[in-house]
DNA sequence: TCGTGTCTGTACGCCTCCGTACATAAAAAT
DNA sequence: ATTTTTATGTACGGAGGCGTACAGACACGA
């Protein structure tokens, strides 16, 4: 993997202004996200945002028990931290990288401070948080409804959106801790899919083959997802693309 | 029931500023609102905002097959319709009053005026949104980990709360609607619940004895949701006590 | 008062997923 | 090259929930 190193990556900023984009440049700082690195705790004070280019962060909710579940994902598409602009300065989830890559990020009170501009800044943000809103209601209509398999190829292709390849780095272990199910409930929902050829793994490794069958076999929260962010943010996916 | 109607009965409202109260209460239209009534279609362009004083709103995922989800619950906590302010017009989800009662609307453009004066009263709105996004991500935790019994505890106890009386005037298969299981699974649960004396009902209605053991009985999101309401919207909250 | 519609109770087979246990295979370490 | 660690495959009993079917009970209107 080289490394490209363009804040322009991520499609938020890709979608600021040449005068935004240059009163934030000199401040974003960028960053390696490895696998399995948690950025925020839950509850914790957030001193910076993210902004993904190459890696994807997962957006965790952890129990008491020690299971979780993934309330939605954030890439390149996005920016992780939404809560500090909300008012709240903190949420009780747990954000983890879920991809490995690279990143940007900035400090709190300097996106705060654009933020309360009240400009096409804070226009641009709000509705990149109603896309993710829509992701997360979406993961509550699939967790209710859904197979263990359709929400494999939901994951894969919301994932596979949000990176430049069609191959993600993941053990079937940390993808049931993200679906919050049993790792032997992927295990046998990718075995499913690598014989109808849809996908290929082998320990760590998922390369999407077939995307458009993928597609099909998932349910219709996927294609929610997408027409929404695509919908809410369409510029940036234009560019995107 | 009496009808008293009084804006400041929704807690939104009521923690505005007295300049801003006058500012926008000529534009308040109180209504009625009628159980089974359908606020928003899924999709649809939005012209009104609501502020629930006594009754209940209810967010609702219709997927393609019919079947239903709940995603969150709006009530004199709140008000129904962030995705105006947040940009978006529209949401991929249906509103339906739940408990009926009493509300006030406003016209969506003058709460978007409202909105982008950026001062109190939009921080207002989006710490309240940030708080409606935990009962989302909850809600699809609780799906995903919780049994019908544990989910209908939840639900109960999160419908109580918004509402002045301990009686919810609900069929079981409406419930059943809301939380996306099937009917019999809520009359086995309630069944349960009524031989351990926490509630008490007969058609369409629900009388809640011991609400503390309810909270016993409910799984761990309730007052994950709870807290966080409290923790965002604290003046409301302590005027409403 | 009687009927009719609505709401609730109960039952049965089925499927999916869980908890658990252990086997195999690939990669990493020594 | 051999051992150790990590990832994946498979199996089995059990629980919870679904789809379906139907019976009883309450409420309201004619």
């Amino acid at each position: 993997m080289t490394i490209v190193s363009d804040p322009r990556q991520n499609h938020l900023l890709d979608a600021l202004l040449n005068s935004e984009y240059d009163r934030l440049f000199p401040n974003l700082e960028f960053i390696k996200l490895t696998l399995g690195q948690v950025l925020y705790e839950s509850g914790e004070q957030l001193n910076h945002v993210y902004f993904p280019t190459t890696s994807i962060i997962s957006l965790l909710y952890v129990m008491e028990n020690g299971a979780s579940a993934e309330i939605a994902i954030v890439g390149n598409e996005g920016i992780l931290g939404i809560s500090l602009f909300m008012g709240g300065e903190t949420t009780p989830s747990r954000a983890v990288v879920q991809s490995a890559g690279f990143g940007y990020r900035l400090k709190a009170n300097l996106l705060k401070a654009e933020f309360n501009r009240a400009g096409p800044v804070q226009r641009l943000l709000l509705r990149y948080t109603q896309a993710l809103i829509t992701q997360m209601a979406q993961t509550a209509v699939c967790n209710r409804h859904h197979t263990v398999e359709q929400q494999l190829c939901r994951w894969l292709l919301l994932s596979l959106d949000r990176l430049a390849s069609n191959q993600l780095a993941m053990t079937q272990e940390l993808i049931a801790n993200m679906l919050g199910v049993r790792r032997e409930g992927v295990t046998e929902a990718a075995r499913k899919l690598q014989k109808a050829g849809l996908i290929q793994y082998t320990r760590g490794k998922i390369t999407v083959i077939d995307r458009l069958n993928l597609e099909l076999r998932s349910c219709e929260c996927y294609g929610v997802v997408k027409l929404e962010f695509d919908r809410l943010l369409p510029t940036l996916h234009g560019i995107a693309r």
